[in-house]
DNA sequence: CTAAATACTATTG
DNA sequence: CAATAGTATTTAG
C-alpha cells in the first residue's frame, strides 16, 4: 500500500511539452498513468465505477497502453495550474480521519468567496485518493460531490473511521460492490 | 475573446 | 423542500 508521498509539482502547460505521451495501465488494484520516465501523474481504483475516466486529465496528450508496475518508492509528478496546485498542496495538510468542508478549505487558503473555484479544482486532481479529495465534504452535515461517486466517498471516509451517521446525501443501497473492497 | 459549466453555499419562498 | 444570486476558475467555441 502506498502511506505516504512526497509529489513534485509542475505546470500544465510545460508538463504538456515535456511529456507529449504518456502510458497508461493496470497494476494491483490501480490504474497507473505514467511518464516516459517512469514518473507516477495519475493514479485511480480500479474498482471505481469508471477507473478510465482518469484519461480525462490528459485528453492532450497521446496515451499509450503498457505493462505497468507501480513500486513503492515511485516518484509523483502532478501537472496543475497554480491554483490547482495551490489547493492540492492544501489537501495533502488533511490527515486521515478528518473532514473538512469546501468553505472551510476556502478559508484556509484565505480566498473564502472562492469555494466553487476551490471545489473544483479539489476534483480536478489527478490521483484521488493519494490527494484526499475524499475528506472535503459540504457544509451542514452534506456530503457534496465526488467524481468516482458518492458511495466510493462515504466507504473511503468509513474506512478512515468518519462517522457519517449525521450525513445527509447518503446513497442507499448502492455501496454493495464496496463492501468487501479494501482501498 | 466571450460564454458556459462547476464535486459550493447562504438565503428566500 | 426548490430556486437563485454570488462567486472564481477552467474549458469550450
Amino acid at each position: 500500500m502506498i502511506n505516504q508521498i512526497n509529489p513534485q509539482f509542475f505546470s500544465r502547460d510545460a508538463f504538456c511539452k515535456a511529456y507529449p505521451q504518456l502510458y497508461y495501465g493496470m497494476d494491483q488494484k490501480w490504474l497507473v498513468v505514467m511518464t516516459g520516465d517512469d514518473q507516477v501523474c495519475g493514479l485511480a481504483l480500479k474498482i471505481f465505477p469508471h477507473p478510465l475516466s482518469l484519461l480525462r486529465c490528459f485528453k492532450k496528450h497521446t496515451l499509450i497502453e503498457k505493462e505497468m508496475s507501480l513500486s513503492q518508492s515511485a516518484p509523483y509528478l502532478l501537472a496543475g495550474t497554480p491554483f490547482q496546485q495551490h489547493v492540492w498542496k492544501a489537501l495533502l495538510e488533511i490527515p486521515r480521519g478528518i473532514v473538512v468542508s469546501y468553505q472551510d478549505l476556502a478559508n484556509r487558503l484565505h480566498m473564502p468567496k472562492a469555494v466553487r473555484a476551490v471545489a473544483n479544482a479539489v476534483g480536478a486532481n489527478p490521483i484521488s485518493p493519494l490527494i484526499p479529495c475524499h475528506r472535503i465534504v459540504g457544509s451542514r452535515q452534506h456530503m457534496g460531490g465526488y467524481h468516482w461517486g458518492v458511495p466510493a466517498k462515504a466507504t473511503l471516509l468509513r474506512e478512515e473511521g468518519v462517522d457519517l451517521s449525521s450525513f445527509k446525501g447518503l446513497p442507499i443501497g448502492l455501496e454493495k460492490e464496496y463492501r468487501e473492497s479494501t482501498f
